[in-house]
RNA sequence: GUAGUAAAUUGAUUAGUCGCGUAAGUCAACACCGAAAGGUGACUUAUGAGGAAAGUCCGGGCCCCAUAGAGCAAAGAUGCUUGAUAACGUCAAGUGAGGGUAACCUUAAGGAAAGUGCAACAGAAAAUUACCGCCUAAGUUUACUUAGGUAAGGGUGAAAAGGCAGGGUAAGAGCCUACCGCUUUGGUGGUGACACCGAAGGCACUGUAAACCCCAUCUGGAGCAACGCCGGUAUAUAGGGAGGCUUUAAAGCUGCUCGCUAUCUCCCGUUCUGGUGGCAGGAGACAUGUAGCAAUACGUGUUCAAGAUAAAUGACUAAUCUCGACAGAACCCGGCUUACAGAUUUACUACUUUA
RNA sequence: GCGAGCGUAAUUCAGUUGGUGGAAUGCUCGACUGAUAAUCGAGUCGGCACUGGUUCGAGUCCAGUCGUUCGCA
């Protein structure tokens, strides 16, 4: 199963928001939450305010991007993991400074965390 | 050379790695299901967003409402002429009016002599009027009153009853005359809007229709979340098909009249949910010829180039230049409107310089 | 994607047939009170969302733009 799942419906999203962790990078806020499926889920979002569709789109691409290097090219075990995943740009950074970089570290040290906290409930 | 006007085109490029949608092919290798065929995945190849994809402002295809029908009313839209078109509130060529030295640009541009309404404040008066004035006559208190004539001048206002000059007069006045405008009318040219030339009238008929309205032309309503098909669940209501009955009452088809449907019996069948068609060969694109001033029409040849369903075009590395604007298809076309960094081409105008 | 509506003081709303835009709450000052509230009096605050057009004159009529709200699964 290669293809991403993603979180369609809005209680899916509700729930993650709602009942769920979520972590502060410098462009992107990152929701998260244990499911019962065995697999990860993904969300995107942004808001209309900002700004106009082609921008918008450019943001989903590129965070989507992000995610997909980042289980290639590391070995943490985050597909096994099943957490559904919200992302959302942070309304206080300009659209502008969009960066590939910026957004790979952020959505990489929430990783960390989690699977840091992962292991200790396992040792625990 | 400088400044400008109009029209058209274009909307960064190249290489590598990883990744996404769709279509076709292959199971040789790898993983799973299956007895197999085959399927999922995988691999290979091809292809993958605009001039506005936007706003949703008009028109049409398609489709359902009865095969959406007839007449009147209501409501709405358009409004110089001729032509183009499937159609249009669009386009082309002209006419009038306005603007610009010019190329050229703008223009919701029918009717106020069918009727109604409105024109605040100011002003005498906002449509048939006389405040201050001017003139004549009478009276007397000699600077006023009364009666009459007049509309040149003043003031008010967005707008004041043809303009200007001369004659004329008690003072004045289209009262008379010339020129200009206006109205009516004759001729010529033009398919026509209209233009030009002439005659007569002697100036009436203020503005507003993007106020109601009148005239002419046009419009049935809802929209792909329309609508069709298949599977699962479900079996109270909606619906479909076949046959029969009555013309009375009620209901529906926007108000009325007609007309139509439906009521009774039998058969199928339902809210919900998933899939699939609709859905990419079309008023198509490109090239070219003929007709036409042009919009456009007709013919010939070549060609088929996105089709998702929470929604596909991105990231990184390297290089170049002018350092990249506005912006993302969602049933499809024809327009309009709005946003837009820059680059290129063609035609034309004004000014300056040189020959 | 499709279809409707609304933009007026700091806030919530009026504004008729085109003719100098109003109310309530708020804010400021004064009076009343030993002081506060309530009450009374006076004041404050508008390029009527934006850009054009029609008109002598547009909050109002017409066209376009921007923002915002609602409905259809």
């Amino acid at each position: 199963m290669k293809r991403i799942k993603t979180l369609k419906l809005n209680y899916e999203f509700k729930n993650v928001f709602d009942k769920g962790h979520y972590s502060l990078g410098s462009q992107v806020i990152t929701h998260y939450r244990k499911n019962k499926l065995g697999h990860n889920r993904l969300g995107i979002g942004v808001s209309t305010k900002l700004a106009k569709a082609v921008k918008r789109n450019r943001v989903k691409r590129v965070i989507r991007n992000c995610y997909q290097k980042i289980n290639e090219e590391y070995n943490y075990n985050i597909e096994g993991l099943g957490y559904d995943f919200v992302f959302i740009w942070n309304k206080n950074s300009d659209l502008s400074e969009l960066s590939y970089k910026i957004i790979y570290k952020d959505i990489l040290n929430t990783f960390r965390y989690i699977e840091n906290k992962a292991k200790k409930d396992q040792n625990q």
